[in-house]
DNA sequence: CTAGGGTTAG
């Protein structure tokens, strides 16, 4: 009796001792200890010591160690054991492990209770995040397992708890799934602090930084915002720019001791940045006691978002002395050459990473990646993809982007189908770095299917993409899709009215982008300098000088709006296609900024219309004078001379283009049949159905010349006899294009052709007329704008 | 005995 009492007595103390020792272990190499001194007690198969040493395992990161207990017990019996065991593989990133263990708990019929909930919600949540994209069907299981925990946590009653509540909203934030989240919090009878984070993180987290500001407005009447609701908020300011809320946390967070946090200092720093308040960045900066990397970092990204490349510079040789340089450093250092152009600043950037080791980064090559494209040097570009062992989508997206940028649009094409072959899923980025590719080629097959993709994604109502698919559908040829894409957004900013505008413009529908442009600022969205050189674009397309002068005071007076260069070209433009070169002239020369180059291009090409050689030989004066790098202007210029037949001139700017390096942009025209793209050049004669091309084109000569047809031969740019010229003309590619649209297609078929450069005049006459001898819709995209054949008319109304 | 939110520089 006494003995057993003594036994019972002494296995109480070992239970005590082997607890405490277990709780207060530091190191896996203590924890190893206790644990066999558990072993040896006969101990390590209860439900208290195995739990706990799951648990423990865990933190410290060993879930091999968590697995191997939890197997000493099987079959495990006890809630407690599985919910160790399960938060144990959670906690370790093993996600979906934890649900496998999950779903042999749900069999064994155990009761699950509000610990095992929050676990199996964030596995649910982690796995989403991992693997949905490599693995979609495990994503659609994660989903399925989601609802059974939620049905789950309804069927239990359990709904009432706060931590129960607070993971299924984490939860429904990490799937994106928002309306679910709002659904649940507005239910939540209890909230706490967590609560508020969650919403407030996962809102601006989704880039809803507005709700998100909301919601912490609503919150700091009841509850006291933490360092992680500060975090969240200021973010969402830092991004939407609202200086005043910022500032308003900003005083929280001195009132209520926050202000010497570091962490809390550098997310100040950058708030006030991005809103472009470098002083008050400075002044945070200069205050933080202790300054970590993050603190310097982020004032120099500061410095170098705004622009302020010089004081970076300082700043840097400054942190430099007390500090090394991270990763993170010299992706900004990359930045920052990429925004000057400065392929000397970014060889050397890219020395240092190269001696200091961070060549291997993954963020640091996609950086290089940028950096070359925005130098200019796509083929460092490539060669820096085609080094990295690793590639992620940021990767992919940054070198399609860097062929965009390059207007390499085969390279770019090259670029999306080796993706799709290396089993990479695009993301958002990669649709908008891909759909104005499909714009400039009018490849509206890879456009559409895009489209079907951004559907895929769920990424339909994002305000960018459905911007570049207005663009994309109005380029390719289809202004009726594109209006179907404006109607169906339910969100519109100024670029996306901007899209239409322009869309309409495009078509010639003067009228329509007039009235759209007063449809968005009756919405209260306030057009910006690009809206406005869309409208007078468009009106000057269209033939409406009035409107389109009224729109540059418009601008002016009711905008504030300093009109810039592309502003004045829009007016050069809108002039002088209508023949008011006098007028055109006189702006030019009255405006207050120096015009450049682009505006006596653009005067000139506005003579080709009336021919007025007397003012095209002022404005190419003026353009050989400043001495452009554009060679668009130069030929526009040897076509003036050419048609007054001074020869000696015209071989003067030859020579000059070729001593400064400079390559016309040779012309070209292609067009899609059934699925395939043809390319014809000028004066082509290597293509399949040659003969049979040119047979048409002089059987069309013919017909022509019986509606009244006369060739217009000032538009003929070579020193040739007469007739010979006539052969040119009729070797311009889109003529090509379009008489091989002609045989390879069913009579009554509309066409549709695109072109490099803009159409010739007297190209545009012969369209109006074969428009009308083979009674087809041709549809021909220039530079900038479509023309629309039909019948012996073209769209533009001759305001080409 | 076990549970929930994670913020900053790119």
């Amino acid at each position: 009796m006494k003995a057993g009492k003594l036994g019972q007595r002494s296995q109480e103390l070992l239970y005590v001792s082997l607890s405490k020792a277990l709780s207060s272990a530091t190191s896996s190499r203590q924890l190893h200890k206790v644990h066999s001194l558990i072993i040896t007690s006969g101990l390590d198969q209860s439900v208290f010591f195995s739990g706990k040493l799951i648990s423990k395992y865990a933190q410290f990161k060993n879930p091999v160690g968590s697995l191997s207990v939890f197997r000493r017990v099987s079959p495990a019996n006890s809630v407690y054991q599985w919910n160790s065991i399960i938060r144990a593989l959670t906690h370790n990133g093993l996600f979906s492990d934890a649900l496998k263990f999950y779903s042999q708990m749900r069999n064994l019929e155990l009761k699950q209770d509000t610990y095992t909930f929050p676990s199996v919600i964030n596995a649910c949540a982690g796995l989403s995040d991992l693997e949905m994209g490599v693995l979609p069907a495990c994503g659609d299981l994660v989903a399925v397992e989601g609802q059974i925990v939620h049905g789950l946590v309804e069927k239990m009653g359990i709904k009432k708890d706060v931590i129960v509540s607070n993971g299924l909203l984490s939860m429904y934030f990490k799937f994106n799934r928002l309306t679910d989240c709002k659904l649940i919090f507005s239910e939540m009878v209890v909230r706490d602090t967590v609560s508020w984070n969650t919403v407030i993180c996962g809102y601006s987290q989704s880039g809803l930084f507005e709700e998100s500001i909301k919601l912490f407005l609503e919150m700091v009447d009841n509850f006291e915002p933490d360092l992680l609701t500060i975090g969240s908020v200021l973010r969402a300011c830092g991004q939407i720019g609202d200086l005043e809320l910022g500032k308003y946390v900003h005083d929280y967070m001195i009132r209520n001791g926050y202000e010497c946090d570091t962490t809390a200092s550098n997310i100040l720093i950058n708030m006030y940045a991005k809103c472009g308040n470098l002083l008050a960045s400075r002044e945070v900066f200069d205050r933080i006691r202790f300054k970590d990397l993050v603190s310097w970092n982020s004032l120099i990204s500061g410095y170098i978002q705004n622009e302020c490349f010089e004081e970076a510079m300082k700043l840097l040789s400054k942190m430099k002395a007390d500090l090394r340089a991270d990763s993170v450093t010299y992706v900004m250092l990359l930045s920052m050459s990429g925004q000057l152009a400065r392929i000397h600043h970014g060889k050397e950037v890219h020395c240092d990473i190269i001696k200091m080791g961070f060549d291997s980064s993954l963020v640091v090559g996609n950086a290089l990646i940028d950096m070359y494209a925005k130098c200019g040097k796509l083929e460092d570009s490539l060669k820096q993809f085609e080094n990295m062992r690793d590639r992620d989508i940021v990767t992919w997206n940054s070198i399609i982007t860097a062929c965009v940028h390059s207007e390499d649009y085969n390279q770019g094409f090259r670029m999306t189908s080796r993706m799709r072959i290396e089993g990479m899923m695009p993301d958002l980025p990669t649709m908008l770095a891909t759909l104005p590719m499909c714009s400039f080629l009018a490849a509206k097959r890879q456009g559409k299917e895009i489209h079907s993709c951004i559907f895929k994604l769920g990424i339909q109502s994002d305000v960018p993409v459905g911007n570049a698919l207005i663009e994309m559908y109005s380029k390719c040829g289809s202004l009726k899709h594109s209006l179907l894409v404006f109607e169906q957004m339910k969100m519109k900013d100024v670029v996306t009215w901007t899209a239409l505008i322009s869309a309409y413009g495009m078509y010639g529908e003067g009228k329509k982008a007039l009235r759209a442009f007063e449809e968005m600022e009756a919405t209260g969205i306030a057009p910006d300098h690009i809206a406005f050189v869309a409208i007078i674009f468009a009106c000057s397309h269209s033939g409406l000088v009035d409107e389109g002068q009224a729109y540059f005071d418009h601008m002016k007076k009711k905008y504030k709006i300093e009109p810039r260069i592309e502003h004045y070209a829009c007016v050069v433009d809108l002039l002088s296609r209508s023949g008011l070169l006098a007028e055109a002239e006189e702006f030019i020369l009255s405006m207050p900024l120096k015009p450049d180059a682009s505006l006596w291009g653009t005067l000139l090409s506005g003579c080709r219309a009336s021919g007025n050689v007397k003012v095209a030989e002022r404005a190419s004066q003026h353009i050989i004078e400043l001495n452009s790098d554009n060679t668009g202007y130069y030929v526009l210029v040897s076509n003036v001379y050419a048609a007054l037949g001074k020869w000696d001139k015209v071989r003067m700017i030859r020579k000059s283009l070729r001593n400064k390096g400079l390559k016309k942009d040779p012309g070209c025209s292609w067009m899609e049949i059934r699925n395939k793209v043809y390319v014809f050049g000028t004066g082509d004669r290597f293509f399949e159905q040659y003969e049979e091309v040119n047979r048409l084109l002089e059987i069309l000569a013919g017909l022509m010349a019986k509606e009244g047809y006369v060739a217009d031969l000032q538009f003929a740019l070579h020193d040739v006899e007469e007739d010979e010229k006539r052969d040119l003309l009729c070797g311009h590619s889109e003529r090509l294009a379009i008489a091989f649209g002609l045989l390879n297609t069913k009579p009554g078929t509309p066409l549709q052709v695109m072109k490099n450069l803009r159409v010739c005049g007297d190209c545009h006459t012969v369209t109006k007329y074969i428009s009308k001898i083979v009674q087809r819709e041709l549809l021909v995209r220039d530079a900038n704008r479509f023309h629309l054949f039909k019948d012996g008319t073209c769209s533009c109304g001759d305001y080409w």
